[in-house]
DNA sequence: GGCTTCGGATTAAAACACCA
DNA sequence: TGGTGTTTTAATCCGAAGCC
């Protein structure tokens, strides 16, 4: 049943239980974060895929479990508007993987903390159950930490999201893409791009 | 102090269902 | 049949803690 939960390296959600302390206390504070950087995927592409290293994530270990109970708790919903619906409360800055708003929904219907409620076409709905709606509720000054987070993350992605910075870097990657995809660059190419890059970074600096 | 192990996270891609 | 939405899988990364 937990056979996705374990690829990867074989070693992903080892510990059926939900504490957020391992017995051994090892491994728990991974800090990457999802914000959107250039490109993405599997620490390629450009610009170091999975973002911000060394940013504050929005959600620290366990949050991620905690607002998918407190949204479904609001309501049922399914996968995808959970992924939607997080997005939207962050003003955009970040986004949950399916890799890992999947498993955590598995995760959370095992504990018994979620159940699928009814079908709409191929979606599951999630609805809470007593015992996560007791969860929830232990757990009250974490959510409300998460959430005081979240107005955080949206109030500064507001504050830094300028309509022509974005079409700017939109435009910039798409250049880039295209010039690089026709791949017949010679070095010298490649170093004026790269220089050119710099150039504009140090521009952006001095501002 | 450096190496290893582990937990938690990310993304892309694939697969599948539904609908116009 | 192609587009869209949803879900699953695979590969990868990083930090923290344990171990020597």
């Amino acid at each position: 049943m937990l056979r996705h939960l374990f690829h990867g390296r074989g070693r992903r959600f080892s510990r059926p239980d939900f504490d957020d302390e391992a017995p051994d206390g090892r491994g728990r504070h991974g800090h990457r974060g999802g914000w959107e950087g250039f490109g993405g995927g599997r620490g390629g592409g450009f610009g170091g895929g999975r973002g911000g290293r060394g940013e504050r994530r929005v959600f620290d270990h366990g949050d991620l479990r905690l607002v998918l109970s407190w949204l479904i708790a609001e309501k049922p919903r399914s996968g995808y508007d959970l992924i939607k619906t997080i997005e939207e409360m962050v003003g955009g800055a970040y986004s949950p993987s399916p890799g890992v708003v999947y498993p955590t929904l598995t995760l959370l219907e095992e504990q018994g903390h979620i159940r699928v409620g009814s079908t709409e076409g191929n979606k599951k709905l999630y609805e809470i159950t007593p015992e996560g709606t007791e969860a929830l509720k232990a757990a009250e000054p974490a959510v409300a930490a998460v959430r005081e987070r979240i107005a955080h993350a949206k109030a500064r992605q507001q504050r830094e999201s300028s309509p022509q910075i974005v079409r700017a870097v939109e435009n910039f990657k798409l250049a880039l893409r295209l010039r690089l995809s026709r791949g017949d660059l010679t070095a010298e190419q490649t170093q004026a791009i790269a220089e050119a890059i710099d150039a504009a970074a140090r521009a952006v600096e001095r501002t």
